[in-house]
Parts: C-alpha cells; structure tokens; sequence
DNA sequence: CGGATCGTTGATCAACTTCAACGGTCGTGG
DNA sequence: CCACGACCGTTGAAGTTGATCAACGATCCG
C-alpha cells in the first residue's frame, strides 16, 4: 500500500491519538490492505470474527437474520469507517452475523492477536482501542435512545440527515431494515416526502 | 468506606484486569463512597455528568424524557453494575438523562479528571477502561440487536429470563419504557402468562 | 385515614406489517 | 450485445401489534 492511499487512515488515526511517526509505522505494519469485490463476505455467522476492517473505499453491511428469516441490518459502514462483529470479534466467539460487501471495496485489517499485542505493548495504542470502544458504545446507545422515543418516519429523518452519504449509497430494503421497518413503509414516507416537495 | 463494604469492587476490578495490591489501593483513592436517598438524582439533563458510579448497594434507573413528554429508560444498575449519562460523561458536555435511586443507595463514584489522570499515569488503568467501553458497547448492540428482531412479548421473556432481579427490583412502568412498550401492555403481558401456568 | 402513585382491564384507535401484484433495472450467459 | 431472469422498489388493500384513553382497585406513605 502507498502512502497516498493510505493517507486517511493516518489522518483517522491520529484524530484519536497524537502518534509519532515511528508509532504510527509501527502500527500501519500490523495492518493489511485487502480488496474485497461486491457480494463478497467477510464475515459469516458460526466463524470466529478474526479481524476488524478499516474502509479505505467502498461500503459494507453487516446484517443477522432472525428466527423467522427476515435480515436485520446492524451496522452500514462506508469510507473511514470500521467494521467487524463487534462481539465476535471482542470476545472471539462465534458470530452472528454476516458483513457483506456492498461495492467493490478496500479495506485495512488487523487480526485479533495482533491487536492483543500492539495493545500489550504501548500505553497508546491502549488508548487507541479505549477510544473507538468509547465512541462505539456511545454511537450504539444514541440508536438505542432513537429507537425507543422516535417514530419510524422520525428515525429516517433524523437519518437522512445526519448520514446523507450512506442513504444516497445502500439498497433501500438494507436501510429499511437498519431503521427498523419493512421496506414497503419506508418506501411510503419517502414517497410522501416526494410529494411534499413539488 | 470499610475493606469489608468494598470487597465487591475489588472483586469486580480483579475480575477485569489482575492490578496488583498498591494498584488496588491507588485506584481506590479516587473513589468516594456516597449514601444516596430514594427518589434522589445524581445526573440531570443540562448539567454535566462529573461522575461515573459504581452501585455497591441499591438501585438506580437511568431515562430520557421525549418531545411528547414520555419517559424512556435508558439503563438500569443494581449491585455491581456502573451508571452514568455515558455520552454525557466520556465527552463531557450537558446530560440528557436524569439517573435517578430507586432505593436508598451506596455508590463509589469516580470523577471526570481523575479518570483521566488515572488512564494516563498508567497502562493498566487505560486498559481497565477500555474493558469497561468495550463490554457497554457489546452491551448495546445485543440490545439494539434485541429491538430489532423480537416482539415486546419476547423482549420481556428474554429479559426477565437474563436479568430475574431486576425485573423484581424495578417498578413496571420503568421496565415497560426499558423495553420500548406501554406499562398497560406490559400488564397484559404478565397476566397472560399467569393464566398460563395456573 | 387520605391522597398520590402504580398496576389492571376494557374499548377503541393508529402505526406499521403483510400479502399480492406490477414495472423498472441490473447483470449474466448465450 | 441482446434477452432473460432475478432482484429491487412501488402501490393498494387488508390485517396485527401495540398504543391510547378512561375508569377502577390496590398499595404505599405520610
């Protein structure tokens, strides 16, 4: 990978902690660039998550499937954004979902022991990893609260608004299912929107 | 506060991260034990969430209050379990929530700026946190996991099955809002299953 | 004892789902 | 490069889940 490509993953990194140079070399070395074609999995459920992936270019989901068949969308993630099964990956137990690839896509992966180690070994890197659990759990929590006190029109409002890219890029019956509704009703509040516009 | 009283957290710490005995002590130092009455609040909406609690006796709940003025609980903390206003609390700025005692408590609260010398002076400290960010956020993702792919009926069995006390401790009204419900159906809920087993 | 709060029950209502049918588009193989 | 099938989004009609409104009984606490 060259310097250029990989510029916003330096840049993502040192957001959320000031590295050194030699650091941040230390740490791109435990990465590496994957490329991952449409339709193409990375992640399926009873297989232990071994990697979290960075987005370099392209878009995933990532999706369980319920009792009675229906997909459930749990996580979208687009450039500069990362992804896994989360609990799987975490706890290294067999996951349950599936993350798919909605574009050809790049990401940068690391491996679950290899973070064990960069953790074990620096303070910052530590810190790193303390940092995207922490804004983890506070991007999960504000979708709880959504959840509970909005109505689904409200939901997709507050989404479209708030993440224009990801509704512009993924199938509607993904976002329909991330939201928390069927497609056909998500269908009928844009329609209605639609409407109100012209 | 008696070594007696605090035997759960250390327990608790320990169970986490293997700190040594002085390490035990120097986190200790900056927890203060507070005696917190029924109906009491320790977080309130516009103010800063300065603590994170550790519940050593008792029981709180904490909620949001939508535009409809409808409450909707957000988390509850019983023995062992932390509570705060997370997004409040790690990025320091107004609480939304109000967390309030739902009996009289005993809690060991850590502030802001002692957290953050304590994350700093040592590695163990950093990792102690990044343990607690990374169980919240599995935590809600299995519950946003949960809202999107069970029905109120089978939210209330699977959380009455995983956390029996809880549903004992709390009043109906709090745990209907947990679960994203109506305390009236919620009611209709448990009477059906009574039905059941006589 | 008295008022407030909490849980219950019934009747009606609204939000959202389900089912079914259709048109458009995409990508795949011949 | 075209044709065909699969998949996706749309629309209408009917059906369900869970909410709302209202009234009442029980319990708790001062």
């Amino acid at each position: 990978m060259t310097d250029e490509e990989i510029e916003p993953f330096l840049q993502h990194l040192q957001k959320r902690v000031p590295f050194s140079k030699q650091e941040l070399e230390e740490l791109l070395s435990y990465f590496r660039e994957k490329k991952i074609k449409k339709r193409q999995f990375i992640i399926q459920p009873e297989f232990v998550a071994r990697h979290r992936s960075y987005v370099l270019e392209g878009a995933f989901r990532a999706y369980v499937i319920d009792d009675g068949g229906e997909e459930h969308t749990i996580q979208f993630a687009i450039e500069d954004w990362w992804i896994s099964d989360y609990n799987s990956y975490v706890y290294q137990t067999p996951a349950t979902m599936f993350v798919v690839a909605l574009e050809d896509s790049v990401i940068l992966q690391i491996d679950y022991d290899s973070e064990q180690k960069l953790k074990a070994a620096h303070h910052r890197y530590e810190t790193f990893f303390r940092i995207m659990a922490e804004r983890s759990a506070a991007y999960q929590q504000r979708r709880v609260i959504s959840n509970l006190t909005r109505t689904a029109e409200e939901r997709y409002n507050d989404f479209a608004e708030r993440y224009p890219l990801i509704v512009q890029r993924v199938p509607q019956y993904a976002l329909a299912s991330y939201l928390g509704m069927t497609t056909e009703f998500l269908s009928r509040i844009r329609n209605k929107k639609m409407k109100k516009k012209s």
